[in-house]
RNA sequence: GGGACCGUGGGGUAGCUUGGUAUCCUACCAGCUUGGGGUGUUGGUGACUUGAGUUCAAAUCUCAACGGUCCCA
């Protein structure tokens, strides 16, 4: 497949939009002939392990070990009686055969790794001196989703990042929590993504956990989307899983833990969030092609010698940077390609830039032309920063338009926010007015008062209709 | 969980009602031309989702599977 012509959606019809940009712009293709099952394509690739390598960066420093675990679980691992499995149990792909032979343990594809890891644990922790025990892994899950499928925001292959803890007592599982809210503040800075902290309701938590905080962002279209989550699990999948330690003094006790996921939404939710009607715009910390240097075929002999100069020069800066020479294609489709792709910053070289000894520079985020001499080139990677900032801003105000219901007419779905106890029945009743699912408790934002429905103590909480 | 609609070259489509030679745009390949916002031109390659049925004959009618899109809980 090639990019083809123009957008024929506006990303006002957001729907159809996203379904052409995402293999427009080449980060997948999703003919491949199993339902909810995408290809990733270089570009995409790239800026999924883009992502990818800004995590491990980080959870490397701080601590973790980096593993790999099987892909298979087999049924005797999942056969514990505890919510966890049931909570699955509809979402599992089964292999129940090899070769011509039926299985007689037939293996379930991890969903999700703590019913491959912690068997393991238990071999693994002895006692405190094995603890704390800080784990991750960057792999494919695995989700029989029977509804709608879409590329990156509920596929039945999934790209996933997964960190698993075990802790001595509650409190260093709790500390644990913040780090990793430390960490999640970092990445969505990076890629440009607001987002609310929301604890979701007892009856909507991962299922076995203690409590389940997620980082919900809002799309286009009104609707919002999970990107993260961050899960404390205290001793509820330990006493299951039978993961012991010995304390100091010899006692024995149940290991605490802590998990927190993000996934391919990330990729979901960079395009959608800062895509305009000419394609993708990505974040300048993860964009497989930071600068894109478009030289135009004129007069001067010497346009190639000062190119490869150019490149060279921003290469050193630290900047991942294409030369786009491609002698078919004029300078405009050019433009309007790397545009489509998302390329942050442009630089145009022609017969007056050789001359001056100068760049034109083009922003994705802003109108007309930048003139730099070349010995300013070190001032790219403000440029770059321009651009983040730009980002930044923009989706912010699409979140705070939504949080205040100023959006945009023409959106599939909103979001409202009402302060509201824990109670299930005052929630169903509300979710009914509102005709919204009620997604939790913002914590990063929300404020304390009386429940609108029973005037019991409650939080300001989130109500939309989620991918 | 329930319902509706749709599957034609790589992408987008016409044709289907009334069964008989498959249309156009785009992309792709070769050449010339052009180049500071999607150059122009000549020639060329390439398709009826799968299976079963009705029929002399199926893209077209019937059934099923698979896939896609949308709506409601």
């Amino acid at each position: 497949m090639k990019l083809t012509c123009c957008m024929e959606y506006s990303r006002k019809n957001f729907s159809e939009w996203y379904n052409e940009i995402v293999e427009l712009s080449e980060l997948t293709d999703k003919r491949y002939p199993v339902k909810g099952m995408n290809v990733w394509m270089p570009y995409g690739f790239d800026l999924m392990r883009n992502i990818d390598e800004m995590v491990r960066e980080r959870f490397r420093s701080d601590d973790f070990g980096e593993v790999m675990f099987p892909a298979l679980i087999s049924r005797t691992m999942f056969e514990v009686e505890f919510e966890h499995i049931k909570g699955f149990e509809k979402e599992l792909f089964w292999i129940t055969k090899g070769g011509r032979e039926t299985l007689e343990d037939d293996l379930a594809m991890r969903p999700t790794s703590e019913a491959a890891m912690y068997p393991m644990f238990r071999l693994w922790i002895r006692d405190h001196s094995d603890l704390p025990l800080r784990l991750f892994q960057v792999v494919q899950v695995w989700r029989y989703e029977t509804k709608h499928t879409r590329p990156f925001m509920r596929s039945r292959d999934i790209h996933f990042t997964e960190c698993h803890t075990a802790h001595e007592n509650f409190n260093d599982a709790e500390a644990q929590l913040q780090t990793y809210r430390d960490e999640w503040n970092y990445f969505t800075h990076m890629l440009c993504l607001p987002f609310m902290e929301v604890e979701r309701p007892d009856w909507d938590k991962f299922p076995g956990a203690v409590y389940t905080r997620a980082f919900d962002t809002i799309m286009p279209s009104g609707r919002t989307l999970q990107i993260g989550t961050i899960h404390q699990y205290g001793q509820n999948f330990a006493r299951n899983y039978d993961v012991k330690f010995a304390r100091e003094n010899g006692e024995s006790e149940y290991v605490f833990q802590t998990t927190f996921g993000m996934s391919e939404r990330l990729v979901a939710a960079v395009v959608s969030i800062h895509g305009d009607d000419k394609g993708l715009i990505l974040p300048p910390y993860v964009a497989p092609v930071q600068v894109v240097i478009v030289p135009i075929p004129g007069k001067s002999e010497s346009l190639a010698s000062y190119t490869s100069e150019i490149f060279r020069k921003v290469r050193e800066l630290g900047i991942r940077a294409k030369i786009d020479a491609r002698d078919s294609y004029t300078p405009g489709y050019k433009y309007n390609f790397w545009e489509m792709k998302g390329v942050p910053l442009r630089i145009e070289i022609g017969d007056r830039e050789v001359e001056e000894k100068s760049l034109t520079l083009r922003l994705r985020t802003e109108k007309g032309r930048i003139k730099m001499a070349l010995s300013d080139i070190s001032g790219l990677g403000d440029m770059l920063e321009k651009v983040s900032d730009t980002l930044r801003a923009r989706a912010l105000k699409i979140l705070e338009d939504n949080l205040s219901g100023t959006a945009g007419e023409g959106q599939e779905s909103r979001i409202e926010t009402h302060v509201l106890c824990n109670r299930k029945e005052c929630s169903d009743s509300m979710e009914k007015r509102t005709e919204l699912t009620m997604m939790g408790h913002i914590m990063n934002r929300g404020k304390e008062g009386k429940c609108e429905v029973c005037g019991n103590e409650g939080r300001t909480s989130l109500f939309s209709r989620p991918y």
